[in-house]
DNA sequence: CTCATTCATCATGGTCAGGTCATGAATATG
DNA sequence: CATATTCATGACCTGACCATGATGAATGAG
């Protein structure tokens, strides 16, 4: 469905989002060791989110990436542009160059509610809903057994 | 969301499913004209989807393709199946390997509707579907102006 | 049998996403 | 200023996908 590089710039979105409160910043090589993303790949994604506007950089020690705006104002199709269009007249599942209500392939009829959903999802969800979504708590370092200081977090 | 190669392999399908009545064989010279696709190319499509059971071919003059089966027993999910894995657990939009509605990532809830909707959409829809589609008439060479034999068909 | 016709197959090349490596440029700190 | 640290960036490599072109192998018609 995405590209591997746009489901590395929505995991990486989504790890800045949770980890910024921790000292403002996050640095690239902290994501790609969380995420299991090569480094230098990593690097130019964010590069670009930050080129776009979604993402601010600052360089030199304590430096990092962080967030440009507020979670629920970045929508997914933001964060995926750069690599996939996942709205627009890709839709075809033939592939027709043309296929429209007008004019449509033997499958736009059947095929169209659900490429409509996949472009709602992607325009109407944000990282701020994901950050609300149950599953973004296993997201975190996975929980060690060896013991911890306790209510070391917020 | 499909190869150019299994878009090729379901609009090749469907035409010969359209023209086989003709006189029961489809060349592969024929499907690549009308289809605009690259003829070798377009033989190694149709070889692959022999093999797997979908069509028959016979070489020698008079030779060709036709489908193997009734058209309503041929599912998309057959016909795309050795180019793309459509189901299956290439599901995650974030890429995960793991998720699950018990190990969920922090799109599953918002993504699974969405994904098991495709799933089924390749698996339910099939052939024959299509070929009572109202688009499947305009796949047909396009209108020539022309006079033509009244009632050639059935 | 000969031969044109058609599918089958092999060898080759272009393009691009994905990824590595090396280097440049900015910057907080002492 | 010197330096370690961090992001920025360019060159390059690899494999998959998308083809192209030539050749091989089967087969119906004469």
């Amino acid at each position: 469905m995405l590209s591997h590089t746009a489901e590395y710039a929505l995991r990486a979105v989504l790890y800045i989002a949770q980890h910024e409160t921790d000292d403002g910043l996050v640095r690239n090589d902290s994501i790609a060791a969380a995420l299991d993303v090569p480094r230098n790949y990593l690097s130019k994604i964010l590069h670009t989110l930050a080129r776009d506007g979604l993402l601010l950089s600052s360089r030199g020690p304590s430096g990092g990436f962080r967030l440009a705006r507020d979670p629920d104002a970045i929508q997914l199709r933001q964060v995926v542009a750069p690599w996939d269009a996942v709205d627009g007249p890709r839709s075809c599942i033939l592939g027709r160059a043309r296929c429209s209500d007008r004019n449509p392939c033997p499958a736009h009829g059947r095929w169209k509610d659900i490429s409509e959903q996949v472009g709602v999802f992607f325009r109407k969800t944000t990282v701020g809903d994901l950050l609300r979504e149950p599953g973004s708590l296993t997201m975190k370092t996975t929980r060690r057994s060896g013991r911890r200081p306790a209510s070391s977090g917020s």
